[in-house]
DNA sequence: TGCGTTTGGTAAAACGGTTTGTCAACGGAG
DNA sequence: CTCCGTTGACAAACCGTTTTACCAAACGCA
């Protein structure tokens, strides 16, 4: 811990040549011209001295870090960011990059200087993600650096992102329901204006349009997507005359609550009624009897192909911008099944 | 974004006086002799220009990066890890210093190959973290550089560490249940050999003793820690003769297990039945109805204890080891009443 | 022998700050 | 008038790499 650190030039010493030699070597250089004798001589040198390069130098000389930054809101606290995380983490490993995690909480002030203390040249790039699928206006400050936008979109069209296909998942719930023999599907969404709520129910109308279902608007009931609510919405919607004999939730928190309305009425899933989740929140899903079916958020890919797209750009700022939909699977447990009646 | 960056130099030269002067200034070295009206100057140019210094060279000349390391197993994916590394990151902001996440998956390979990445000279400390409290051998490579453990315990005693208090959360648990009038508890336990199984089961034998209540073995029924396993162990528990009147679940996972069973049993919490959870795993505890009453991990203050430790450590090498456990406090919420009869 | 061309290597200039040591000018004190 | 301490500022060294530009020796060939 004290002995003093090797650096080039102790190896250089070590294996009589010079610094540059040494660079050119350890870091192979295909335009170099050095003997095989020298390369081994240097290796061997490097390896018993223990070198390891100054980073922090090499990067004020290169005017490149290799990191990446995560800036959120607070989007390392919530439960599926995690995924998002790891995706964004093993996709810059593979590529010998590294990730810094920054999160503002939700005080713009702090994410203005977060940001500042990013650039000071720590980074070369940003990944800008919010804790869930929404439409921002990137600061300006970001323009400065290569960004691309995780689990958000922006207003404008110049920068890259990645987002969930909301409508095409949901879609694939309906048809999910619909195969089993379902015609009479309840919907519970969520309440707020997000990109989320008109994308899962334009995805849960093109379900029942392809199949020749008519819409029905008193199937599908708006409320802000927690437990509780699912619950209310729920006991309404089975509590019903000709009432649906599957529900689709807007997330599995909602699903949450109608398990537990279900259980109330007496009614047991898939028998007596069938429900389809969103999210593939595994605490929830899995913990839940029998586990829930439910829609998976690509968070995994997600972080990744960002990560992917962002250190494409930084190589080459010509890469054209893309701005794309990452599908999002149904995950089968045990809560579809066909319908009672 | 094409501009030349403005530099020291490029302020020396606005303001008319040497590079030398500038740092002075900027960073208000106490022993620097300095006029008043030159400092003026000197921020003036500094605020006109957009000056911000290049923060690798700055950690070139100092030696210092101003950044730490999180290095985990899964920890970023893991549901409540979220709050630990939101403790971690508002603390080391506090302080002015960086977060870098890594997360090394369960592959002691890769582990080894990213602690080497980090080592390179990019953080002056590191944290090293698990996914839930656990007993681990620091590797070697980290004993050269400053360290602390984050929910987790080194074998030795010469790493700090901070983790939760077990054992006290478990007392204060049971205590709460029998607060309310239970004598007969029921502890579905972990089946596993963790730090967290032992301690809790001492917390309640602790609270009963107390209390003068006999400890009756055959109301501890360890279980793997997931929801099936709750409602199976809970399903025997209530269906035994003279059934306990509450039920202590080793987390929250077990008591939406035991939630479930109660329903199928047509059992209202906590009208015929107590239920007290642990993790205060918020997808859950709020998602069950009624609310989950539980013991929460101090996950965000243990994630702030253990910057604070690192920074003092890095800034004085002769800061003692200490090794913390917090405390769990109680989180109420509708779980639990008095005990049916 | 003379002259280009490889081969194998090096010296020195960046990168952008911080820190140390030096110095001129000035104002009292003796 | 000299000496000395203080004030205000700066030149240059340094942090540890990468990269550019250059060079000596050896080689090939007529």
């Amino acid at each position: 811990m004290t002995q003093p650190r090797v650096k080039i030039r102790t190896v250089a010493e070590a294996a009589g040549v010079s610094v540059t030699t040494v660079s050119l070597v350890l870091n192979n250089v295909p335009s170099a011209r050095v003997s095989a004798e020298t390369r081994e001589r240097i290796h061997q040198a490097a390896r018993r001295l223990g070198y390891v390069p100054n980073e922090v130098a090499r990067q004020l000389r290169s005017q490149r870090t290799k990191a990446l930054g995560l800036l959120g809101d607070e989007v390392t606290t919530t439960p599926f960011a995690g995924r998002m995380v790891l995706g964004a983490q093993e996709a810059a490993s593979k590529h010998g990059w590294l990730l810094m995690l920054l999160n503002s909480g939700l005080d713009p002030e702090l994410e203005r200087k977060e940001i500042a203390a990013l650039i000071r040249g720590r980074v070369d790039g940003l990944l800008y993600t919010t804790m869930y699928h929404r439409v921002v206006r990137v600061p300006d400050q970001l323009r400065t650096m290569p960004t691309v936008l995780l689990d958000a979109e922006d207003e404008t069209t110049d920068v890259p992102s990645v987002v969930p296909d909301e409508q095409d998942g949901a879609y694939l719930a309906t048809k999910e329901l619909l195969n089993h023999g379902h015609r009479r599907i309840g919907f519970i969404n969520h309440s707020g204006d997000i990109p989320a709520t008109w994308g899962r129910l334009n995805g849960y109308r093109r379900g029942l349009a392809e199949a020749g279902v008519p819409f029905a608007p008193e199937l599908v009931v708006p409320v802000p997507p927690v437990a509780r609510e699912g619950y209310g919405a729920t006991l309404r919607l089975l509590g019903a005359e000709r009432r649906p004999t599957a529900l689709f939730c807007f997330n599995d928190r909602v699903a949450m609550g109608a398990y537990q309305a279900a259980a109330a009425l007496g009614l047991r899933i898939p028998a007596d009624v069938s429900i389809i989740g969103f999210d593939d929140q595994q605490e929830i899903s899995e913990g839940l009897l029998p586990g829930l079916t439910t829609v998976a958020l690509p968070h995994y890919e997600m972080g990744a192909w960002a990560v992917d797209a962002l250190i494409a750009r930084i190589l080459d700022p010509q890469t054209p911008v893309e701005r794309v939909l990452l599908p999002c699977p149904v995950v089968r447990r045990g809560s579809v099944g066909p319908p009672a009646f």
